[in-house]
DNA sequence: GAGGCTAATGACAGCCACTGACAATTGACA
DNA sequence: TGTCAATTGTCAGTGGCTGTCATTAGCCTC
């Protein structure tokens, strides 16, 4: 790697993590794009060369981990049914986003960020847009896992939406507990998606949760 | 009420068309503050007294929508299985839907209206996060229907998360597709919630989707 | 029905996110 | 070392949005 390309990749880091750390003390709304700027100290027009918009400096930790979900479930074995992939896919590509997050930004940092993302309307609205774009990847590759067309055939779609809505839910439990620690996301994980056939069930009263 | 009020209601909802035939025509973000303020003749201070932002005109009509189907979940008598009283006052509350947008809008600037907010990354964003607020209310009269806590037991939140992302789904095919009718969406919003079981099925290959 | 009160509006100034254009600087490479 | 291209800073401008203050317009009372 050049000096020069050394050089710009310092530059990034430093306003990723100057932008995450403002946004994680100060709030996200009460964090401008000059203050990002002048805690590296370089001009505002620089942050922009670097970064599509202050939105981005937020999600540039998360895409990293939904590439990284997806690669999982393209990696899954054909024979296990759609819902089962997509579990052991996601339960089992934490340990490798870890790792890909602690290259980047302390991971408590991140942590920290995350709670901003779900209680700052702005960020979760641009989180949830996300999601929806990684939702109709994954019906793509379900949909080709299983032959079928993700236009003519609504399955691939549904599980997707299914299985999407239970992350939703406990990513923002999670993000609003007192235990931030990636075994409790996993846990929560797993103890919600063994949720899902229960709570379809009608008879919720003749069989409390388990 | 007064000449003052209804001079009030006649700024509002002259903004308000003004807002969504340019969104419709020109696009969202085509369209400034200053071009829907012009087309009513006022000053763009006044278009923020009545609006909170851009972003409200374009979700004033789904409010009055979300509002109806919240009433239609709670007018559901109470031994109505979770899923199937969210199904029955999805699809029953559209008429009612209809009449209070046709009070507003012409329905057909709304169904226009309805596809911007679909492909305009603002929009869907914004709209996203609105279905989550309205989930998490969902979810609340559902566990109260049933006597949980929502914060102790999962279903009520999972139940909602699938329904919320089904409907979400539905609503995407609908509005990229032909046929914008009411019949239309409400024929495919129950197809598609026929495909929850045997989406979640495993084998999706021994029988094929009806 | 004149005059005072209050609510609605307009005009203006200013903040912040973001963009285009151009000049100055700095690393790359012959 | 000198040339070339990439990086950066500066400046000007747009659009969404807010606070402030003077002006206008409906309302209500005497």
């Amino acid at each position: 790697m050049n000096l020069r390309e050394r050089k710009k990749r310092r530059t990034r880091d430093a306003l990723l993590r100057a932008a995450l750390e403002l946004f994680a003390t100060r709030g996200y709304d009460e964090t401008t794009v000059d203050d990002i700027a002048a805690a590296v100290d370089v001009s505002q027009r620089t942050f922009f060369r670097y970064f599509a918009g202050k939105e981005e400096t937020a999600f540039f930790v998360p895409r990293l981990a939904e590439a990284l979900v997806v690669d999982a479930v393209r990696a899954r074995p054909p024979g296990e049914a759609p819902l089962e992939a997509l579990r052991r896919a996601v339960l089992e590509s934490w340990d490798a986003i870890n790792e890909a997050i602690v290259e980047l930004v302390p991971i408590e940092l991140h942590m920290r960020v995350y709670r901003v993302i779900e209680s700052t309307p702005a960020l979760l609205a641009a989180h949830l847009r996300r999601s929806a774009e990684l939702e109709e990847q994954l019906a793509r590759i379900i949909a080709e896992r299983e032959g079928l067309d993700v236009d003519a055939d609504p399955r691939p779609r549904i599980v997707v939406a299914l299985f999407g809505g239970v992350i939703r839910v406990t990513e923002r439990l999670w993000s609003t507990g007192d235990d931030l620690t990636l075994d409790a996301m996993r846990q929560l994980t797993a103890t919600y998606l063994d949720q899902v056939g229960p709570a379809l069930a009608g008879n919720w009263h003749t069989e409390p949760s388990p």
